[in-house]
DNA sequence: TTGTATGCGTTATCAC
DNA sequence: GTGATAACGCATACAA
């Protein structure tokens, strides 16, 4: 582990340090015979350069920070594949921080009070961002990005879902399949975020639009958006005295907690009681009964995102700007009537 | 985006950098009205130090590598949650890198060859390890543990599951729901890599111990270790002409596939063919139905890894370890009987 | 094309 | 208990 430095190699190639430096990042022209001997030097040491040394030079990582609330919950860990290809793509690697749905864990790191100092730039996906978020001065943080859900407050970068009409056309599909009673599960208890406020409104618009009336009970709120949450939330529904037929879902593993809780009650799902959700995880696609959702490209979120990132690092100074990226509604089994 | 840096502190603070640093570090008693004096000027400016200098000085950077082939395998995002959890409550964050099964990646990665000097140790958790890092020369390389899985070489500190165990177990209990044509999928197409084999070799001593012959066409390959595999897989066995009446699967993500497959089929899970994994990963806790599997626990190997792994950062010339980590067959729906 | 010298921001060694 | 200064390894302005 003894470190072996630019000087060592300089010093067994006969060369200056300045050289070596050259070789190594391919610079200006060096000649043959030179280069060749360095190579030699530097494959004979086994050099490698220290990179926390060329950063402190340069200014620059290479690193950039993933915040996420669970990295486990798999919309995240399938975002995260995605993000760290894309990263890949661009030169970056990516470390993953967890805010674990802690709000004031989630202010600290975007604003860098912790020891952000390290990252070039940071991806931010959280799963209930506040509106506060949009009070921070964003002059003094680092390049940063925020993913998904959000409204655009015209101080980050943002790439943007349309929530309210996903989940317009999610309830939306229920009614075309005949449902009259639709829950929405997902709702949070306290209504200080973005992301489900605007997935209700698009559910009640929608409920609006096809003349069914909104009962109060059938929307649930859920603390989070776990498999468990999505459970409870529709045990509880199913209690009722007029429980629902149909359930949007404010996610995909929240509606996979659904399907086991109308099981569980010996109701039949899609024919009694139709689930769907958002977000296109793998686990729905082959899941008894597959499930139906909006999808979110999150390759196309990711490759989005970096595109943008690596823009802003380039010129911290360029206008924030919004990007919303495509959703589709998805049919399968779980909202399918049996022939 | 302007550095602040510790003279700056100094300067408004009228006390040397010295002072500043040990202030920051706590170190050796500085006088509290100093210390006041000091806190509020990084206060008024805002200071935040400079985590790439201090490593460069420190020659620690407080990160670790944690190296997965996919991280939206769910076994690997729990896996990961619980070392990102374990590695912070040491003062460690982790960055992620993934494979994507490609093994010349995974020798890069694991001898550094890139630019791995930023880390302080590596966490490795191979899908597929081959026998051959066994001759890596451990003391060129960072602190690295290995993830699970694997046999002890001797060279690098090492998690291991006891994979002929776990898979004789599962094996076994299907056995004693009455099974007697059962299948396993995860057999590696070529052997080289050990866990497979491991898995293979308790399946194979599990059906010698309960007297049931062994039929090849039972023991099927997978290329991966997606849901996708397993339903090749599974549909596969289930058009021979003798099909089997349970399938241990090397992975429960293959499970999941192998339970679709069967539903596809037209045949009862459980009933007709019982389905059983390894991992215990959330998913398979709420699927429909549950699924039965051997568990491995993910937060035992994270806590014990970074105990190891911290140990060893600080002491690199400490013998390596092995720790075996416990694991417990669960019974669920997949291979329950109707009663 | 290559060599010399300086500084990135921090901590650590030495004095005081 | 605190202040000045060196050094970590690299990249670059400047000089040659």
């Amino acid at each position: 582990m003894s470190q072996v430095t630019v000087k060592d190699v300089a010093r067994l190639a006969k060369v200056s340090p300045r050289t070596v430096s050259n070789v190594v990042n391919d610079y200006t022209h060096v000649s043959d015979d030179v280069r060749r001997r360095v190579l030699a030097a530097i494959d004979e040491l086994g050099y490698r350069p220290n990179l926390i040394a060329r950063n402190l030079r340069t200014g620059r990582t290479g690193l950039l920070a993933l915040i996420v609330p669970e990295i486990d919950v798999p919309y995240f860990s399938e975002l995260a594949r995605a993000v760290i290809d894309a990263a890949s793509a661009h030169g970056y690697r990516v470390m993953i921080d967890q805010t674990g749905h802690d709000h004031e864990r989630e202010r600290q790191l975007l604003i860098g009070s912790d020891r952000t100092m390290l990252f070039d730039g940071i991806l931010f996906s959280p799963l209930v961002t506040q509106d506060e978020i949009a009070d921070l001065d964003s002059s003094t943080v680092l390049p940063t990005i925020l993913l998904g859900e959000h409204t655009f407050t015209g101080r980050f970068d943002h790439i943007a879902i349309d929530n309210t009409r996903a989940a317009h056309e999610a309830t939306t599909h229920l009614v075309a399949t005949g449902r009259r009673r639709i829950a929405a599960v997902g709702a949070q208890p306290r209504e200080t975020y973005r992301t489900p406020r605007q997935r209700t409104a698009g559910y009640l618009s929608a409920l609006a639009d096809a003349g069914l009336p909104l009962d109060d009970d059938l929307v649930v709120p859920a603390a989070r958006y776990h498999r468990r949450d999505g459970y409870d939330a529709t045990r509880r529904l199913l209690a009722l005295d007029a429980p629902p037929d149909a359930i949007f879902c404010y996610s995909d593993l929240l509606a996979m907690g659904a399907m086991r809780a109308v099981q569980d009650a010996g109701r039949r799902i899609a024919d009694d009681v139709a689930v769907i959700g958002i977000d296109d995880i793998e686990e729905g696609r082959f899941a008894i009964p597959s499930l139906s959702t909006v999808a979110l490209d999150k390759d196309v979120i990711a490759t989005r995102a970096l595109e943008q990132l690596v823009r802003r690092i380039e010129d911290p100074s360029r206008p924030a700007t919004q990007i919303v990226v495509p959703h589709q509604l998805i049919e399968r089994d779980s909202t399918r009537r049996a022939a």
